[in-house]
DNA sequence: TGTACATCAGTGAACGCGCGTTCACTGATGTAC
DNA sequence: TGTACATCAGTGAACGCGCGTTCACTGATGTAC
């Protein structure tokens, strides 16, 4: 590989000196600055000059890759969701394959909802930026927003909540909508963690709270 | 009345031309602008120098009354919380006095929840300043964050819970951190029927979701 | 294999915007005598 | 009751800031011959 070769694995978001003249990957490394930006500071913090700065390039050289602001915010948040999603999945491969039916259908349900408080309070930029304004998150989403496994947050949930009915843990004339209930409850708890009054709660009790939350939304679903 | 007497009437926040050289009022009329402002478009649209424009006056004059822009802020978030406690007094005051107990307590959390979510759909931009980005509701908070009974929203869900421990509808072992289960529960319905998925339901939808919700959240507390 | 050329990614300079905030001021008001 | 004066609420002008975005450009790259 020489030098002046198309610089491929500069795709990084670090403001290294390019020795080429065209960047290589600037779109990717324009939309990776945009995450770390949203990681640490928000939806807010996703500034369009600061992103080109941080790729080393200047500000109007976003406008090849991106309509507007707008846009590469937009990348931003579907990567975000896209976190979100994978967070879940983290903790549903730890749900164990043993136990009843019912039981793992509660277990999914469980890891769905600590999935998205995890990222909540793991990822408070990025859970900001995915769920904070204005978002939606629909049934037939775009496949930006998927994690590993394809699926969203939202698809998630509802598949973990058609388990719950397939094993008998949940009556059908209560399935419908359920996702909102469910949603709302963790959705809740992560703002007041962020934001509100449960800020600076110290982690044990976060998990303790977040715990008994989850228990109550199985008990009143 | 002489025309030049200290036109004390004129605090409104609509720009009418002043007739004397001192204002009045300006500070109500800072506030009043401010309130009205978050009311359209939430905690980013109160702008210090639409402010002192709606009032009429130059923008740095908003520096007799207020420290900051920072500052005006802080006054209308406590005024968007009274007026979240006044919703739920409204709540609170429909709930019949006949029936045991037990039931007057179940509806009074009832209440408060639904004043919560009214307040929440009927002023979104107030909520939105209130309970939308960094807030902090406590327990011994700013009086002026009460409703006409001088409790703040955070008292009111308290005091609640608390009837509903006297009535031995809750496990007084249960009670400690209730209030953050139910706030969390109410609160994420709330967001997500502003910015969320829920955005664009019809009422009557959101109301039935809110009437599941707060049937969830009784059974499992 | 070498050369001419079209493409288009990134450049450099500039724009208008509205904001929060500071400065030295002016003039209406209320008070002390 | 009238007058001098201190107070301080509101004025007018200006500042620096960083933003998103547009313009005409330049020069590296890949391709057609």
């Amino acid at each position: 590989m020489t030098v002046t070769t198309r610089n491929k694995a500069a795709s990084s978001s670090a403001p290294t000196a390019r020795t080429t003249y065209r960047h290589g990957d600037l779109h990717r490394a324009l939309l990776d600055a945009g995450i770390e930006l949203a990681r640490q500071g928000g939806p807010d913090a996703v500034v369009l000059r600061e992103a080109t700065r941080r790729a080393g390039v200047a500000p109007n050289a976003a406008y090849r890759h991106f309509a507007n602001r707008d846009d590469l915010l937009g990348a931003v948040r579907a990567a975000a969701v896209a976190a979100a999603a994978r967070s879940m999945e983290a903790e549903l491969t730890q749900v164990p394959t043993t136990g009843t039916p019912t039981e793992q259908a509660h277990a999914k349900v469980r890891a769905v909802g600590a999935g998205y408080l995890r990222f909540a309070h793991a990822e408070t930029g990025l859970f900001r930026t995915a769920f904070g304004g204005r978002f939606t998150v629909q049934q037939n989403p775009d496949p930006a927003m998927g994690g590993a496994t394809g699926l969203n947050p939202f698809q998630h949930l509802s598949a973990a909540l058609d388990d719950l009915v397939a094993a008998g843990a949940l009556p059908p004339a209560r399935r419908p909508g359920a996702e909102y209930l469910a949603w709302s409850t963790v959705h809740g708890m992560a703002l007041l963690a962020i934001d509100g009054p449960l800020r600076g709660t110290p982690q044990q009790m976060l998990d303790l709270l977040s715990q008994r939350l989850l228990d109550m939304v199985e008990r009143g679903l």
